[in-house]
DNA sequence: ATGTCGGTGTCTCACCGA
């Protein structure tokens, strides 16, 4: 089974490449970050029609997360993180797929630091971490992925003294990160290529992707059942060379039966 | 400091957030 986590940037400006996407790689079950649509504007007949149920949580202009299956209906067990500071921002959806918990989350960006913006990262992220050890608790597979802002390690950045103060990079995030981690989570891409330098992102200024100037801030969490079917993990890289695409690719595990 | 996107309202340009 194919799982993957793909920050769209716009589900309606970004349709094409995301069904394009979906019809090349087929992957069983999708989330997906920064809808910026509301409820009643997410184009669920297209991907209904490529073969997917789905579902979603959407918002007015910004954040919004949805789930996608191919392998039976999502069966929500959750909308929105317990204990976010503003609710109102559409940031988790979980649900229960082919046996696996899975949550998909869009964590704030952040910036600019010091500022309401960045205390607001740093308490959802204190929200997650109690969530996520509720979700480890239970001895289920559990899957966490998602745009987590977060890149976890100078590894993880083309340039990382240029990012020494932003909030995807900053020490009390990468700290948080590293705490999460720390319960018992499996971190899939650095797990099986724990030497290569691999980004989910790059920048539309500057020919970012040209230059391969990226990060890596899109993960996938999982839980110690979970990370024994753990098969492989990658980027789809080649998609973010694509027109009119968002400015991250595509991350995705195979999980054995 | 800069750059480039989608979404939105102030609405064919200017803003916000990323």
């Amino acid at each position: 089974m194919r799982i993957a986590t793909y920050n769209v940037n716009g589900v309606n400006g970004r349709l094409a490449v995301l069904l394009r996407w979906l019809e090349q790689t087929r992957p069983d079950v999708v989330a997906l970050q920064e809808l910026k649509a509301p409820d009643e504007k997410f184009p669920h007949a297209a991907i209904e029609a490529a073969g997917y149920q789905v579902i979603w949580h959407g918002q007015k202009s910004w954040n919004g997360v949805a789930l996608l299956s191919r392998v039976g209906l999502p069966v929500e067990t959750r909308r929105g993180l317990p204990g976010d500071p503003d609710p109102a921002q559409s940031r988790y959806l979980e649900a229960a797929i082919n046996g696996v918990l899975i949550g998909g989350l869009y964590l704030p960006n952040g910036n600019p630091r010091p500022g309401p913006k960045f205390d607001y990262k740093l308490a959802w992220f204190d929200a997650l971490i109690g969530h996520a050890a509720d979700l480890l608790a239970t001895g289920m597979p559990v899957l966490l992925l998602g745009d987590f802002n977060v890149m976890p390690t100078e590894r993880d950045v083309y340039k990382p003294e240029r990012w020494q103060d932003d909030a995807l990079f900053a020490p009390e995030v990468r700290a948080a990160f590293a705490r999460l981690v720390g319960q018992g989570w499996t971190e899939a891409l650095r797990h099986l290529h724990p030497d290569e330098t691999i980004y989910t992102f790059w920048d539309y200024f500057r020919n970012a992707y040209g230059r391969n100037a990226g990060l890596r801030i899109d993960h996938l969490l999982l839980s110690p059942s979970l990370a024994l079917r753990l098969a492989a993990a990658g980027v789809d890289r080649d998609v973010r060379g694509w027109e009119k695409t968002s400015d991250h690719a595509p991350v995705w595990i195979d999980l054995h039966d």
